[in-house]
DNA sequence: TGAATTAATTCCATTATTTGGAACTGTGTT
DNA sequence: AACACAGTTCCAAATAATGGAATTAATTCA
């Protein structure tokens, strides 16, 4: 039959996503399920996504097989646990985070709040690892979250690291949700904030991501990789915790990422 | 023109492997730096792998590109970031962990030790989740873990649950690999402790696995799924849980199992 | 240091896999 | 029974993956 003369030509290369081909698109599935909160069905992941019904189910069918989906008994989809299974290594062996674990203890005790340490990817930052005062039997749920980078403590401190053309560019991905009041409506703003956290060395977040909760945060930045983008913080909720307080941790932070970029250059050199 | 359109009642494709295409070579390299501790360059993958070179290449690439794999300092491969987001969603939304929650905490309440929930997949056991007595923070680092099932307890609870010939389809595949001394070491001695594992309704875990880990486990089925199979379990060090304090936990054991199945069942039947 | 060796990356004609529109099946509803 | 709708299967055409070989980069060692 005839070929589809009106193949619009609008390849719509997103500047960030690089071709990964079919892998690329069967990952994008699991991508709309995890950003998506409803139970979703098949109908619903194609509307969400852009492939065409055939490919879309053999696409689901693979992940499914290969354990990265589920389906769940209204017949919705459920991320796999087989995902579970690759993060636990991916903490496990996680070189950064061992080396940064003894110092975000000692940043807690010394805080008695809870301590974050976030690594950026892309425009987001995940959260890495985390120390809490109560003993919280759930933190599993934390560790991994990503949050947006340009709203939090963490994501202002790793973004500040960055070279000046690598920050432009991926600022331009930005979509400046406003998530509470006090969320930073545009790049203006962010760029000037990032100044004052190059200059200070701490990034505060006053409750811009999540009303009701401030932190004050340090980059870190690694000795060899210029891409690599990470921070701690230490957050605590605005009735209890004063911006004096949050100040008096600002010098501590810095300390404690400054130690963790030490103790990285440390871990490369020697051959053992 | 087909063949005998119904006679497949013979499955006849790889009793393991289904064909997953593209996606399935590409996630078989995470699972080759998962399952090996040394650090692995290029050409070590390329060994454990039977993609040739360029394939390999362009396949590791995708998958960077897509922050499931992560290039370290010396060149090595590791698990990526987003392995984590993915994760952190996947046990959050997580339906079975959810309902479990509570029973599981009783559980550690009324015995004091270490209770782990775990779910089969094929022949191994991941866990869901796990409480422990000290306050855990490193906890994460055992969520997702993975261990077989034939020398575990919740393994062996879960594996009681299949139907006779899904569980000997499954045994198959099994390798009886000797982890202690107490490890069962053939396909007979498992099935006989799975004719006692249905007829008692507990499973024991004598150092099978870990010298020094003993427990008591309870297999959990779904109401509604034959294919699913899980498992509580109560675990502790051999040297001060005694083979009578264990017993002793059988029934609780039991008792949180099904409440977790009875749960379940009322979570699928309500149309709110 | 620089030649030899090994590892990593790129290339591109061939091939196999994915693609996607459409037809089909199955389930539930009035 | 007829309808509507979600899910599944099919297959020729289009495309993306393949893989052997050439190129470049990084180590090793004389």
């Amino acid at each position: 039959m005839g070929k589809n003369p009106q193949s619009a030509r609008k390849k719509r290369v997103d500047l960030a996503k690089k071709d990964t081909g079919t892998l690329g698109k069967a990952i994008s599935v699991l991508d709309i399920i995890t950003q998506t909160s409803a139970p979703l069905r098949f109908t619903d992941v194609l509307q969400r996504s852009d492939q065409p019904r055939g490919t879309l189910h053999r696409q689901i069918s693979n992940l499914i097989n290969e354990g990265l989906l589920a389906v769940k008994s209204d017949g919705s989809y459920a991320l796999g646990l087989r995902l579970l299974q690759f993060a636990s290594k991916a903490w496990a062996d996680n070189e950064f985070r061992n080396v940064a674990a003894p110092h975000i203890q000692k940043l807690h005790e010394a805080t008695g709040e809870t301590v974050h340490l976030g690594v950026l990817r892309d425009i987001e930052v995940t959260y890495l690892d985390k120390i809490e005062s109560r003993r919280n039997i759930r933190m599993v749920s934390q560790i991994g979250n990503t949050a947006p980078a340009f709203c939090t403590g963490v994501g202002k401190a790793a973004l500040s690291v960055l070279a000046d053309d690598e920050l432009r560019e991926r600022m331009k991905r930005i979509e400046f949700r406003r998530f509470t009041p006090n969320t930073l409506s545009d790049a203006a703003a962010l760029l000037a904030e990032i100044d004052i956290i190059r200059s200070t060395g701490n990034a505060y977040d006053r409750e811009e991501h999540e009303t009701g909760i401030t932190c004050v945060a340090a980059p870190i930045l690694s000795p060899t990789d210029p891409l690599f983008a990470a921070s701690v913080s230490v957050t605590g909720p605005a009735y209890r915790v004063t911006p004096q307080m949050l100040a008096s941790w600002a010098d501590i932070a810095r300390d404690t990422a400054s130690a963790i970029m030490q103790n990285m250059a440390i871990q490369l050199s020697p051959r053992s």
